[in-house]
DNA sequence: GTATCCCGCCAGAAT
DNA sequence: ATTCTGGCGGGATAC
């Protein structure tokens, strides 16, 4: 059971390959990324009707395996996206729910020992980008951090929760994101490096041998970053002329998905078909080389699951005085102009939309 | 060489 | 006993 999902897109994968080219594609880690699987995500259910979602159904639409969704919704459920109401069972709070998440965190994190805009002894932990001050870099380190770690729920939670029978808490990932979006919020709008969210965050001060333990929190707080960055939350930079890797808090300055730079979102839902290691059929998508035509219609269809604009479609009363042959026309037009649909999910959603629009063309047309 | 992070094993929790 | 959940780190890819 625990790897049905990915037999499932195994097999269909192996069907695929039946079908495609013999076009052999390597296997490209950006199509797979947590971000790229956020904002597919968003484009799914980011709807007014959407307020329940199943976990089952949304790794199948969006073609990823269980385990990465719980990567997905536990950092959702941290910034008030979802609300997990049972097993594999959410509430869809979206964008919406973003606010009240955050107010409620700026006021812990004014409350709590996050407040790390300035040092025990005066020193600045964080350094202004706007002056370019370095000073901070030889900041009382040890103290604060064993102050912070010490007074973090993640800490303990940390240093209890091991693979040799720790007790497991079951929420790590998620108030490692609480804990990381309080301290982005305490930060001011300066920019926090990785390796300083890292110390703060995830130094365990009871555990000794804690580097190694950290390079996988850290990669933790990558994929938290992931997630974030897709929703506008925060944006990855470097921390001044450094070049270590940084965050900087944006906090949503604008309500809708922003596009990112690195990885252009929608140009495929991440599809797990393909493997690492491995090179498999093109499977109709030419993902590498996508050309500037497809780039802008993934573009202007990036907030669309649907793949057209419902706004340009006629409104009820105009459709009902078209005629028959022209609603036929539109449902022939419809079913050969088929969009690049590069999502299976999605081609078999617009499928089922095209289906119930020739129900409801086929009413229409027999009302006298 | 370092940064990034996908992937899936596996164990505790829940049912 | 079965299924859900998610901690964790190996190792591949990106830069």
């Amino acid at each position: 059971m625990k790897y049905q999902i990915q037999n499932q897109m195994n097999e269909s994968s192996t069907e695929e390959k039946k079908d495609c080219s013999n076009e052999e594609q390597s296997y490209n880690r950006k199509q797979k990324s947590l971000g790229l699987l956020c904002s597919n995500f968003f484009n799914l259910y980011d709807d007014d009707d959407v307020e329940f979602l199943n976990l089952n159904d949304a790794a199948n639409r969006l073609g990823v395996e269980r385990r990465r969704m719980y990567d997905v919704v536990n950092v959702f459920e941290a910034i008030g996206v979802l609300v997990k109401k049972g097993k594999a069972q959410y509430y869809w709070k979206g964008l919406g729910g973003i606010a009240n998440a955050l107010k409620e965190m700026k006021e812990e994190a004014l409350n709590d020992s996050f407040n790390i805009s300035c040092d025990d002894d005066g020193t600045e932990t964080l350094v202004d980008q706007q002056t370019g001050s370095s000073s901070q870099e030889n900041l009382n380190a040890n103290s604060r951090v064993e102050a912070l770690a010490a007074g973090s729920s993640l800490a303990k939670c940390s240093s209890s929760s091991s693979k040799n029978g720790g007790t497991r808490t079951g929420k790590s990932l998620r108030q490692l994101t609480e804990e990381f979006v309080k301290l982005l919020l305490s930060s001011d709008g300066k920019v926090v490096a990785l390796d300083q969210a890292a110390k703060i965050l995830l130094t365990d001060a009871n555990n000794s041998s804690e580097t190694r333990c950290n390079d996988s929190k850290v990669r933790r707080l990558y994929d938290i970053a992931n997630v974030l960055s897709s929703v506008g939350l925060i944006e990855k930079t470097h921390y001044l002329n450094s070049g270590r890797p940084a965050f900087k808090w944006l906090g949503r300055q604008k309500e809708t998905l922003p596009v990112s730079k690195k990885r252009i979102f929608g140009t495929d839902l991440t599809n797990m078909s393909i493997k690492r290691n491995k090179t498999v059929s093109s499977m109709n998508l030419n993902l590498n080389s996508h050309n500037q035509e497809q780039d802008r219609y993934d573009l202007a269809h990036r907030h669309n699951p649907f793949g057209f604009d419902p706004t340009k479609l006629p409104n009820a009363d105009a459709i009902v005085k078209k005629t028959v042959t022209r609603s036929q026309a539109m449902l022939n037009l419809a079913s050969t102009h088929i969009p690049p649909y590069r999502n299976q999910g999605l081609q078999g959603l617009f499928a089922h939309y095209t289906e119930a629009w020739g129900t409801w063309y086929d009413e229409i047309g027999k009302k006298p």
